[in-house]
DNA sequence: GTGGTAAGCATTTTT
DNA sequence: TGCTTACCAC
């Protein structure tokens, strides 16, 4: 009679499983099972009829774990349930600000476009420069950084910026958005959050609509998502969070442990469910995990343990150069040919830097991967060029799209036409398509630019028509690139390939999707995370951050460059908050291993080009303390020099300083110097002079 | 206005 | 080292 009794839960995971109303915090350690849980309490609330699938709303952090949990269910139930609230927090948002778009306007019009970071920086880059500011004082990469965190945490309403001047940057900046008819990211939310205060109409209907509310990786929850989280409650408060504080890996984007911790102060009422067993990992495994997370003052107190059975221990190697090591990882994995598949194995590591190396020889030894990041077929410029066109087809008023393809290819069109056509702008009032429209035959362009912008305002609106006949995207696209030209500008093989690829991405979406919107289409994309493709079926290795790696599990890990100055990065400049939240990251990467897994660090590395020392991290001398680690560190250390003058040095391109420590790493030839400039550097020796 | 070359800067982490 | 920006000659 019991619907989860054929799951095999163990006597905490069916409790939280079987959690009914009222707010739930459901304490889950890495590998305990917490999706499974999520999934099964999503099943027992529709098989109890107490919910429709429309009725829940689950929040994941990547559309992927929605996906997955969505397929799981559907086998589940049987294939008619399609939970349509089930995603990320942004396209959620995205998905409530379309049901309700009518309700936006005028501040939005349909098909508003989504700003990625580097539109915004654009724009803000842009603004700073109309309001007369220096660039130098107010960098627009800081600027969104305050930008961000403003969003990250508070509604519009409640945004104090001191700063006079950065005042006037962010109001202009937002109010540059809304002309384009565009939001960034955070304005997602924001705008969402926004909308259910002020509409009464939207907020009864969504609170009616959601009688049950989830939320995956809830310690990675920031302020402005719990805050949108609680006004979609409805006065059961049936909320159910699922989150490890010690897997807080966004601090920076504005989570903190306070969420959990404060939760229960919030719902008073609220039911603890501990989920302590790991399912996933050998003992060794967590054991070095362990032995680094006890290191974290603060911290929930929980007890990982497992019942798996013995296991490998986990491997620890040095090497010399960040090449030797991207060639031990090589050299691992094609010993592993009979042992585990390609799609069984991934390497992590702190900076999406790292992976040139990695891929260099991955390459080199014909191992096939995958590499999931910031370095993405999106951004390649051909690729932006192509989006540029369609979103300014989708939203004319989108600037930034229309600044990127005005002059691609070549029209002849300078900064002097731009300010003329930017003077007409103010005039008339009127978005960019509409704005060269009016321009033609006025003089505003010479000659040769008239009949290539006449040229590219017939191609848009042939795309226009094509569309209204019922055109499929996809063919339509093939069409405006003919129009245009653009494969002929492109000339590159590769850059053509890529253009054709993207093509495909149309189609597939065209071919999910009953009702094909190109505006739908670009923003989705926007909004999708870069694991979302992650295809474990295909025959390669993984390579990702570790930041991307939460959530995922793979039998085989390796664990690169675990060093001092990138885990934890130097960046965070000794700050003990930020130190504990490398420490998680360094403990998230550690426990996605199931079977076997291999640390490594190199002693140097190559930065901007130049070869630095680099050297073992803190934390690897806290794993260390596990007796589950297998040393196959090389030994370098030679003679040592045990009298080395520690006067006033002189360094070619630091300049004086002065050497503090010799590296207990025995790395003969390096130093710890101070500089007389104020910053402490590891430098080769033979690069210093006595002065 | 275009296209070339040189200088100089960059790297946390992501939706 | 490799990309973006700045500047200069056409």
């Amino acid at each position: 009679m019991d619907i989860l009794e054929k799951y095999n839960l163990n006597q905490n995971q069916l409790k939280a499983a079987k959690h009914i109303n009222g707010p739930a915090l459901v304490l889950a350690g890495a590998g305990s099972g917490k999706t499974r849980i999520l999934t099964l309490r999503i099943l027992n609330l529709v098989k109890s009829n107490l919910a429709d699938s429309n009725q829940i709303l689950a929040l994941t952090f990547t559309n992927k774990a929605a996906n997955e949990i969505r397929e799981r269910l559907s086998t589940m139930l049987g294939g008619e349930a399609n939970f349509p609230w089930m995603g990320t927090f942004h396209s959620i948002s995205y998905k409530i600000l379309r049901f309700f778009a009518d309700e936006l306007h005028p501040t939005y019009k349909k098909g508003f476009t989504i700003y990625d970071t580097s539109d915004q920086t654009r724009v803000i880059k842009d603004v700073v420069k109309s309001l007369d500011f220096d660039l130098d004082q107010y960098p627009p990469a800081l600027i969104r950084t305050i930008i961000d965190n403003l969003k990250n945490s508070s509604p519009y309403s409640e945004w104090v910026i001191e700063d006079k001047n950065r005042k006037s940057i962010i109001q202009t900046y937002q109010a540059r958005l809304k002309e384009n008819n565009a939001m960034d990211f955070g304005d997602l939310i924001l705008n969402c959050y926004d909308l259910i205060l002020r509409s009464e109409k939207v907020k009864s209907y969504l609170k009616k609509f959601y009688k049950y509310v989830l939320v995956d990786e809830y310690q990675d929850t920031n302020e402005i998502q719990f805050k949108l989280i609680k006004l979609l409650l409805n006065e059961e408060k049936n909320l159910f969070v699922v989150g490890d504080d010690n897997q807080l890996i966004y601090g920076w984007r504005g989570a903190s442990v306070g969420t959990i911790l404060d939760f229960e102060d919030l719902f008073p009422n609220t039911t603890i469910y501990k989920l302590e067993q790991n399912y996933r990992s050998t003992p060794e495994i967590l054991d070095v995990a362990n032995c680094l997370i006890v290191n974290n003052k603060k911290r929930m107190d929980k007890n990982l343990w497992t019942s798996n059975s013995k296991g490998e221990l986990v491997e620890l190697t040095s090497q010399y150069s960040d090449v030797g090591e991207a060639e031990y990882v090589a050299n691992k994995i094609l010993e592993y040919r009979n042992e585990y598949k390609l799609s069984d194995i991934a390497v992590f590591y702190r900076t999406n830097a790292q992976s040139r190396v990695l891929e260099d020889q991955l390459r080199k030894k014909k191992v096939s991967y995958k590499i999931f990041g910031n370095i993405s077929f999106y951004d390649r410029a051909e690729i932006k060029d192509l989006v540029g066109y369609l979103r300014l087809i989708v939203n004319p008023n989108d600037g930034v799209a229309f600044n990127r393809i005005i002059n691609t290819p070549a029209r002849g069109i300078g900064a002097k036409t731009l300010q003329k056509l930017s003077n007409i702008q103010h005039e008339e009032n009127c978005n960019y398509l509409d704005l060269i429209r009016t321009s033609l035959g006025k003089k505003v362009f010479s000659k040769k630019s008239e009949t290539l912008v006449s040229g590219l305002i017939e191609a848009i609106d042939s795309y226009y028509s094509s569309l209204e006949k019922g055109v499929p995207l996809s063919e339509c696209t093939e069409q405006l690139l003919l129009d245009l030209n653009y494969k002929e500008y492109l000339k590159d093989e590769d850059k053509v390939e890529n253009i054709s690829e993207f093509i495909n991405v149309i189609s597939d979406y065209e071919d999910g999707e009953e009702e094909s919107d190109l505006s739908e289409f670009l923003n989705t994309q926007s909004i999708s995370s870069a694991v979302d493709g992650l295809d474990t079926s295909s025959e390669s290795i993984t390579l990702m951050t570790v930041h991307l790696a939460k959530g995922l599990e793979f039998p085989c890990v390796f664990l690169v460059g675990l060093e001092d100055q990138l885990i934890p990065h130097s960046r965070t400049h000794d700050n003990e908050d930020e130190i504990e939240e490398e420490r998680r990251l360094c403990y998230v990467a550690i426990t996605r291993a199931i079977k076997k897994l291999h640390i490594s660090y190199s002693l140097f590395r190559k930065i901007f080009g130049q070869t630095m020392p680099s050297g073992k991290s803190r934390f690897v001398e806290e794993i260390i303390a596990s007796k589950n680690i297998l040393r196959l560190d090389k030994d370098y250390s030679g003679s040592s020099e045990s009298e080395r003058d520690r006067d006033k040095i002189f360094h070619y391109r630091f300049g004086s300083g002065s050497i503090i420590e010799e590296d207990e790493d025995s790395l003969e030839d390096v130093v710890l110097v101070q500089f007389d400039s104020g910053f402490r550097k590891k430098v080769f020796i033979h690069d210093l002079e006595n002065s």
